[in-house]
DNA sequence: CTTAAAGTAGACCAGTCAGTCTATTGTTTT
DNA sequence: AAAACAATAGACTGACTGGTCTACTTTAAG
């Protein structure tokens, strides 16, 4: 009844093809042709589409948390160096996926917020846990003397995370990471700074 | 063949639902059940869904940049007391709508920028248009003395406009307008200040 | 008064949706 | 070996999708 190698392989064809088209213009059978698992598997393991979102976003979280936290974490690298190596990933993943995909939380965000609660909080859950991520480092930064304290570390990453998911939207309308780097730039221009 | 109650009923019943539910989850009989209006007429003005979508774009693009113009063009008030007012509408329309429907062509975009180059293409002009507003309202800033010249208008234009629709998006899924205060605080503290 | 076109009206179509059902196969446990 | 359960398999259901079709009504032109 537990984790189960056809469950995995559901699981994983959603998170793909939610990603690329959201996930009210995914069906279910569409995710079974991709994979090849029948019907009957489908709802031995899920009880329903919804409960299948919501193990997609589970898993999807947890292991993008792994490398949030490589990144933002690694406390051998300045902690402004850990953003920047941050915001280099999300551009080399945008480029890669021909600034289609985005970023699969942020996607469902705007799509099912207004739509069902249970994702609504299932989402809300997942961007709170980032932030702390955000917040950590950030605070790193401060302790350091690289930043200045005049903001709180959780605003400032609320900040970065709204401006990083606003900066990702455009860029997939754009088809361009420009609005990304435009981001980048000025956050660390002007606003990750020492001086008062 | 040209502009009608009819269809204009259509594109307003249809811009409130797809507002709310996103353009996937909004079918045509919905929109005409909510404003009583029979299948023939609507295939009589729209060729099609697709067209219908673009149709609804179209209209809340042109009245949206006239508030737009009203409000980011006025030159009886200093720039950025109307960037101010801006964040201000915008704050006051996502209470309105209890954290629901945010802006309806950032949903858009996230919904449908990867399924459709049609509707990204759509969209893409009306956030260009978008910036050109914010560029022409940073550029008075700047003659006047009020940010510093160190980042084009452009650079500037594409921040803020990024920054904001992340805020909403963050928003939706707090139901809260922290995240839209949090970065219109951080931007006016520390992105829009004279001093370099 | 006639005729053509614009617009209204809704029954209807094939296809797809999420979800159900029964039957069968694999794997344990006893 | 047998019973119990997990998992596979896919045909099937009713509701709904975008879109088509024909019939009817209104308006305007000649």
């Amino acid at each position: 009844m537990k984790n189960n190698a056809t469950r995995d392989k559901l699981i994983d064809s959603g998170a793909q093809l939610i990603s690329q088209q959201g996930y009210n213009a995914t069906g279910i059978n569409a995710v079974l042709k991709t994979c090849g698992v029948p019907k009957g598997s489908f709802y031995h393991y899920f009880s329903s589409k919804e409960d299948f979102g919501l193990a997609v976003i589970e898993r999807f979280a947890a292991s993008y948390d792994e490398t949030l936290v490589a990144l933002l974490e690694d406390n051998d690298t300045p902690p402004l160096e850990r953003l920047r190596r941050y915001f280099a990933a999300g551009r080399e993943y945008m480029h890669a996926c021909d600034h289609a995909t985005g970023c699969l939380i942020g996607n469902l965000g705007q799509e099912l917020s207004g739509q069902s609660d249970t994702f609504r909080d299932a989402l809300n859950l997942v961007f709170q846990r980032w932030e702390q991520r955000f917040v950590h480092c950030l605070k790193d930064a401060q302790t350091q003397g690289y930043i200045a304290i005049r903001t709180t570390p959780e605003a400032l990453a609320s900040f970065i995370l709204t401006g990083w998911e606003g900066a990702i939207l455009r860029a997939k309308t754009l088809k361009s990471v420009e609005p990304m780097v435009h981001f980048e730039t000025i956050l660390f221009q002007q606003v990750l700074v020492p001086s008062a």
